[in-house]
DNA sequence: CTTAAAAATAATAATCATTATTATTTTATG
DNA sequence: CATAAAATAATAATGATTATTATTTTTAAG
């Protein structure tokens, strides 16, 4: 059976993705990890964040504007996307209760995770766009 | 200005989408009716499909298995993600409360649309691999 | 019923994120 | 060291989506 071996770089994609909650894209971390890894492969990137995902050791917060955005914060929260400035900001629950609760007829189903995602204008946008008008 | 014409596709684009609720890909839409519109492109049910998401006329589902999942039903409800069957099921929220609810820090932010996804395997594959294991 | 301008489309090419391929390198282990 | 399995680099291939452009359709006015 396949055994998963040691791997500097896998570490150090995984590394980067704990050390940031901008929710970045492959690329994103490709280029931030290239200056100490220069011969780091790209499609290594996209491998080893896959597998990370089906770990469960990373999340997937979907596909925005084309490119797929991950997660290396795993404590269960929300997402808030902002169609002005296309960043993703974390949004936490009340009483720290997963959104499951509020939801029916999932009682027969196996859950492997939740995904909540808000799209709008995030608040300094907002604010931005009325000193604009004034 | 701008002004939007009539057009006897665009009108069969959205019929279809509201017609079912299996919540299509581009392709499927295209397919379905490239029978009675026989010249129909792939382009234009996308160009459409894009506009009907931007009016809020439907919603996205969001990129599953590298396409992008629409919904014409667009009263409040959630999903439900299949990784076995890889079908998309509705969910409802328990005394018609939007998520919004139960969420902390959006505030002062413009909402649009709020997408609450659960992934997993669905009641009907989570009783066929109980099967099989018997 | 024309006619003209704007909008929408068909057909196809281009884009670009992601995945597959394959030869090479690294790791684990005796 | 030697061997086999795993991981990677480099690059090609894939495939969904978007852009382009010539043509057709729609609208509104004469």
């Amino acid at each position: 059976m396949k055994v998963k071996n040691y791997s500097r770089k896998r570490e150090a994609i995984l590394a980067k993705m704990r050390s940031t909650r901008i929710h970045p894209t492959a690329e994103w971390v490709f280029q931030e990890l290239k200056d100490d890894y220069p011969d780091l492969s790209l499609a290594t990137v996209y491998r080893n964040l896959n597998m990370f995902k089906e770990e469960g050791a990373i999340i997937s917060v979907g596909t925005i504007g084309g490119q797929e955005r991950f997660d290396g914060f795993t404590h269960p929260h929300a997402h808030f996307v902002c169609k002005v400035c296309n960043e993703i900001g974390d949004i936490s629950f009340k009483n720290n209760q997963l959104p499951t609760m509020y939801l029916d007829g999932i009682e027969n189903t196996q859950v492997d995770n939740v995904d909540l995602t808000v799209y709008g204008i995030c608040s300094n946008c907002v604010e931005n766009q009325q000193q604009n008008k004034e």
